[in-house]
DNA sequence: GCTTTTCGATACGGCTCGTAGCGTAACTCA
DNA sequence: TGAGTTACGCTACGAGCCGTATCGAAAAGC
């Protein structure tokens, strides 16, 4: 992990770092969490004990290392339409959360997380930033095709286009993990589209127009 | 728990409730949930462990309890508009999860209720129930003000203001959720004014009418 | 006073964690 | 080829926690 210019010695496995974070994943999903040991992943890794060690810290570490490859799997297809590309997302998001491996790991992980910086910098690199590119790319697309307005030129813009991207990142992901594990209910075709409605549209039914912003700081 | 028509025997003592939970509460704030155990839990409580299992079954049911008070504390006053009473409610909410107690157990019994279907019931009406008429009332009142239309008459129109009233809760809270635990990163008063103008006018700066919505069912 | 239930205290088996020690394997460099 | 260095598998270990069992005492109703 620290240092790949490891000249001397016997090199590490790379075959048991795979075998390692299946075994780990396949654990999480007959197990659980709470269920899953270090112990019993050696075991179906085929390694020693002592390897899982020498590798990550704690097990956290080494459940966001397995688990983060399994966010790698969104994409964002083109579907002709900001409604269909926020639509198509949600869906696929919704569908990676009901993979048992992904649920469990994921709240586990972020549990712990509020006590351990290093784990919160971990999730924030190996999960967050990765997958924030589908929000990037969405609005990018989506202001080529008309439907959202461009940024603003200058440093200036390409901040609050951050901010924006960041917003939309954390309303959407945070809906659906709140809606498929607090409130422990499924994604449905029908729950897509009306998150993708408020969204697009908004609670008010005049559009910004509506109720007079008191400062000009609002656009998202 | 189960039969308050206890007759005969001596009762539990309420005290002891009392005793636990909140002992429950700042060992979660001091240790976390994973540094949380039951035999530490009943030394600060002054009971005997046996006591704690008369009571619950598990640790994650025993921190259900011991932390849904917790969410009770919210309140949504009258602040005048939609706009005030949502970044009002945001804010209130990310200060909950910044209190240690509230964020370490709250993803934690998520992450053991993927696995366990009566934790799921508890938590959903513990918390998620119990808490869902801040969104009842605050767009009760909006519909009250004008700034919402109001319900469609009839049952067809009251199941539509209460799947509108969940999606509202899964995205505030949701969106809370992920950006103050996921993505790490602190809910400001900015944060709040774009989260809530997001909600309120959405992305499209046309309105509704930007783009005809394929299907009559889109309405939040 | 009798029954029923709770309570505190203690003890226990079983499991997991994370580490240590050892001999062996794999690779680099001289 | 041989020396140095690191990874590996295996075993064992102390420490800690879980959840249960057992016991006598306490607190209520009938």
């Amino acid at each position: 992990m620290a240092d790949s210019a490891r000249r001397t010695g016997r090199p590490r496995s790379a075959a048991a770092d795979r075998a390692i974070l299946d075994a780990t994943r396949s654990a999480l999903a007959e197990l659980g969490w709470s269920g899953l040991t270090m112990g019993d992943v050696a075991m179906r890794a085929g390694v020693a004990k002592t390897t899982l060690y020498r590798r990550w810290t704690n097990k956290s570490e080494m459940v966001v290392d397995a688990v983060a490859v399994l966010f790698d799997e969104l994409e964002l297809p083109d579907r002709g339409s900001l409604r269909a590309d926020v639509e198509g997302v949600v869906l696929s998001f919704a569908a990676l959360l009901e993979r048992p491996e992904a649920k469990t790991a994921l709240m586990a992980v972020v549990a712990e997380a509020t006590r351990d910086e290093a784990l919160r910098a971990r999730i924030r690199t190996a999960i967050v930033e990765r997958q924030k590119h589908l929000v990037v790319t969405g609005r990018r697309r989506a202001q080529a095709r008309g439907e959202l307005p461009p940024d603003a030129p200058g440093p200036e813009g390409t901040a609050a286009a951050d901010r924006a991207a960041d917003l939309i990142f954390d309303v959407i992901a945070g809906a659906v993990l709140h809606r498929s594990l607090v409130s422990a209910q499924r994604v449905t075709p029908a729950w897509a589209r009306a998150l993708t409605a408020l969204l697009l549209h908004g609670l008010s039914p005049a559009g910004p127009a509506a109720e007079p912003a008191p400062d000009g700081s609002g656009g998202a």
